[in-house]
Formats: structure tokens, C-alpha cells, sequence
DNA sequence: GTCTATACCATGATAGAC
DNA sequence: GTCTATCATGGTATAGAC
């Protein structure tokens, strides 16, 4: 991320960030002003642009580095004998890293319409790499005879849609422990696509 | 919706929530102006306020139309002998009802944050109502030991939020048919919990 | 590295002519 | 019923002092 001189501050750097990520996350891109995110900080307005070129990429950069550590969370998942281990893995870990981040997530799934085309078209390929992901898992189970599943795209969507909904109303200290909850989601997300069978 | 005078024009206070919908639904209701709405209808934008009398309530009245008539449509779904048929006609009207009006479904769900409290409340109410039609169904078959879920509060959330993903990536005219899509989604949640015997 | 000060523009909303 | 004109406010971003 550009800092525009050699400057020395390691610090007002990403606490712009962090307060950009919760008011964000909170408010909306849109409805968040430069000032608002300032005054989080304890800085000027003014202020803001040693660290950022503009608004826009305050945002862009959010989204790459959220997407790109879930990449990279990704690929470091250890190796699973079967399609069903592999699914299962990937519900629960989905789960647990949103839990996790409930800002990042809700930003990068709410917000891509405020980048620009440039900036949309690099984030919205980095989301779909990682979409790609759970669909070579769901075809590598129906060539294997083990999911039923008539359209692997519509079953990745469905199952990301499902997973990502979790941010919606978990709450850490809830009710239900996050063990369980990744728990009932991978269970929910096998079953739906027959991997699991019933009782 | 208070219009403010005795008018005689029954066409262009329509004309304004439509544009509203359709461009809160594009670019988020904080990145939409009153003049861009104004544009859009092809009047200037003082005359917008003979129709609502704020931007706030041209918001909160597209998000009451549309979950009203949701839960109007959803009482007039004809009864179902069992459970598993319940889900599956509930499965099957979500998926038709929120293709045919994916900008009202996006604002209604995108938008809750930019309501203040009072109209965030009333909105909020509506869709508890929705997740509790939803809800009901699944403890009945729950009770009728007809179901396998853990936690009914949580098997509705990821329900709601699989079927409602299918906004993020449904176009009409594209690969899948419409009918194919709720008959696939329908499959999904009745297997999701266990409601459908695996092959 | 941060500040104050400010340029410049768009916003939501209103007043009053027609 | 819609227009033009306008207000006060707050938006992003920059300039230049320290």
C-alpha cells in the first residue's frame, strides 16, 4: 500500500484502515465520510491522504487483502482423503474465518458495487478464484458418484450463499458456540448436496 | 404514501419510486441522489418532494411495499399435506418471487442500515415475520421428526440465505431456466435437512 | 507527519414564480 | 404540478505552515 514519502509512522497507517474496515462495515462505503474516519483516528481529514490516495482505494485495498488471505487460508487447508472430507473442511473452515472477520466479509460482499471498473474487475476476480475453490470440490465429488448435484455452479453459489449468511446473525457469546455452528453448517451444507446419509 | 396535496397525477409519483428502486438497487441508496432520482423520472428534483417527503421514506416505503406484499404472497400459498411439502413450496415461491423483483429483494436486504430507528424497526419486524414463516414450517417437521436439524433458528438463517443468493447470480435468459433453478434450490433445502431420502 | 485552512463541488431540502 | 433559484451543509481533496 502506497505511502507517499518514506515516512516513519507504522502505526497511523493501519489504524486508518482498521477504523475505514468497521465504519465501512457498519455504515456502508458510501455513507462514510473521510471526516467520520478521520475523527476515529484522532487525525485530520487532511491527514488521511499520506496514506491513501483517495477513498476509492481505501476501499479497493480492504477487499484485495481480505480476499487474498482467504485465498491463502485457502491453500494452506491440509489434504482431505475424500470429496465429502474436502467439502466438509471447506464449510468448516468458511464458517470459522468469517466469524472471525465479520467487517472484511460483509465489506467485500457488500460493497463491490462502489469500485470502479478497474478496481471491480481485479476484486471480482480474486472472489471468483475463490468461488472456483468449493466448485472443484463439488465437481470432483459428482464425478466421484458421491454429491448429487445437477449444476455445480448453482451448487457453489447456493452453498456460498449459505455459508456467508452465517455474519448475518451469529454474534459472538450467543447462544450457540462457534464449534457448533461450523458443526451444523458443514452438516447442513453435505447433506444438501447428498453427500451425507440420512439417519 | 402521503402525497401532499389534493393531486390529480396518479403517474408520476410511481414513476419516482420506480426509479428510486431501481437505482437504490444499483448503486446503494447512500451513493443515489435525489437529483440523480429527479433525472431519472425527468423532472427537477424540488418536485420530487410532492411525493415523499424525504429521501429516508422513499426508502422505508419500498422496503414495507415489498415485504407486505411478501407476506401477503406467502399467506395465499395454498396448504401442503406434510412438512417436506411445505419446504419445498416455500423453497419454490422464494427462489420465483425474488428473481421476478431482484431490486426490491436487493434493497430490502441491503438497506436495512440506512434506516433510522424508528422505520429500522417496523422494516426489521416484517422480515422477523418472513424468517418465521420459514421457521415454522421447519419445527413442524421437526416435531414430526420428519426433519434432522440441530437448531431451528439456525437452519432457517442458512436456508433464507441460500435461497436469497440466487439474486447475486440469476439472469434471466441465462444458462438455467427459471423453473429449473427453483426446482434445483427446492431440492437442496429439502435434502439440507434431511427431508429427502438420498438416492 | 500532522496540522489548519480552504478550494470547489454535490447534497438534501425549501421558496416562490408560473 | 413543475419549474428555477437558492440555502445551508457537508463531501473529497489539496496547499502550505510548522
Amino acid at each position: 500500500m502506497a505511502r507517499k514519502t518514506g515516512s516513519h509512522s507504522e502505526i497511523t497507517g493501519p489504524r486508518i484502515r482498521a477504523a475505514a474496515q468497521h465504519l465501512f462495515a457498519r455504515h456502508g462505503y458510501a455513507a462514510v465520510s473521510m471526516r467520520q474516519i478521520a475523527a476515529e483516528v484522532g487525525v485530520q481529514a487532511g491527514a488521511l491522504y499520506l496514506y491513501t490516495p483517495d477513498k476509492q482505494s481505501l476501499l479497493a485495498d480492504l477487499m484485495r487483502d481480505h480476499l487474498e488471505s482467504l485465498l491463502a487460508a485457502t491453500a494452506a487447508l491440509p489434504p482431505q482423503p475424500s470429496p465429502a472430507d474436502r467439502l466438509a473442511q471447506f464449510a468448516r473452515f468458511h464458517i470459522g474465518y468469517h466469524i472471525e472477520r465479520p467487517d472484511a466479509v460483509f465489506i467485500a460482499y457488500m460493497e463491490l458495487r462502489n469500485l470502479e471498473p478497474a478496481q471491480f474487475a481485479e476484486i471480482e476476480a480474486l472472489r471468483r478464484r475463490y468461488e472456483d475453490v468449493l466448485e472443484d470440490i463439488l465437481r470432483a465429488g459428482h464425478r466421484a458418484g458421491q454429491f448429487s448435484i445437477p449444476d455445480s455452479k448453482l451448487a457453489t453459489m447456493a452453498l456460498i450463499a449459505m455459508l456467508t449468511g452465517v455474519t448475518n446473525w451469529y454474534r459472538e457469546g450467543g447462544r450457540l458456540r462457534r464449534h457448533d455452528v461450523e458443526a451444523i453448517y458443514a452438516d447442513m451444507a453435505l447433506k444438501s448436496v447428498g453427500a451425507l446419509a440420512q439417519p
